[in-house]
DNA sequence: CGGTATCCGTTGCGATACTG
DNA sequence: CAGTATCGCAACGGATACCG
């Protein structure tokens, strides 16, 4: 057998790559890149911590995760679930209240997202971890 | 039936982020998070095209990788190469030759995270097109 | 409580020129 | 060919003050 598990993985990467990053340039030009979009709305400095939070609470007022979310300031926190929402990643719920009640959660598209995140980390902090034995 | 598949997604959401995002806070504390900090690599503008580019063609030269890559001017080529570079996701290795020849290619870890960066995009770009019919 | 407005230092990055 | 050096503008993001 000539054919190496490092030889599959390689073809398969190419294949999935030209599907529609390289055989149709469209996605290359100017530096357009949708996934890298996507992502960089749920990294931007905040982002993935913001979610996690949210994966894991699943319901938050924004000081509870102002406060969850350690160092982040209300202005970040304020335009970074903006960006969120707009994403369609993080709903938010405003009550009619005095003083004012908001609270965040996540779309089910925030939770695939997020899901699809933390996998890649915790694959990510076990070669991680792997390395420090 | 009482448990829903959207429930069981919540479920196994929040046992993920708490392995170890969130039950174990350091990984949140100052917004460190280290799968950020891989993205951001992975990420910052220009990162995904080229690894996408390698992950195709396997092994490019300086030059090629500048014209495939559309838009991105020597120096953020040189810079992005750089980060690459230092976490292990490409290798350069140099040829002792008149005109100097470069070529750069991706390790297997790098391999690895290519293919689950595309992966990733190709389940986001599935949903967005559907969103278009 | 849940933000917004403003200021301002830091960083990112493109353009251009230059080099071994 | 494969970069580096320098410059300068633009975007990012922290601190502080303020508001409905």
């Amino acid at each position: 057998m000539s054919v190496t598990n490092a030889d599959n993985q390689e073809l398969r990467l190419k294949k999935k790559v030209g599907k529609y990053y390289v055989a149709s340039q469209p996605y290359l030009e100017d530096g357009f890149c949708p996934i890298r979009n996507l992502l960089a709305s749920a990294l931007d400095k905040w982002s993935m911590l913001c979610l996690f939070n949210l994966g894991y609470y699943k319901v938050l007022r924004f000081n509870e995760l102002k406060k969850n979310v350690t160092g982040i300031s209300a202005r970040m926190l304020s335009v970074t679930m903006k960006k969120l929402e707009e994403q369609e990643i993080v709903v938010r719920k405003v009550y009619a209240e005095v003083p004012p009640r908001v609270e965040y959660s996540l779309t089910p598209f925030g939770q695939e997202l997020s899901e699809k995140l933390v996998d890649l980390g915790n694959w990510y902090l076990e070669l991680y971890t792997q390395k420090e034995d």
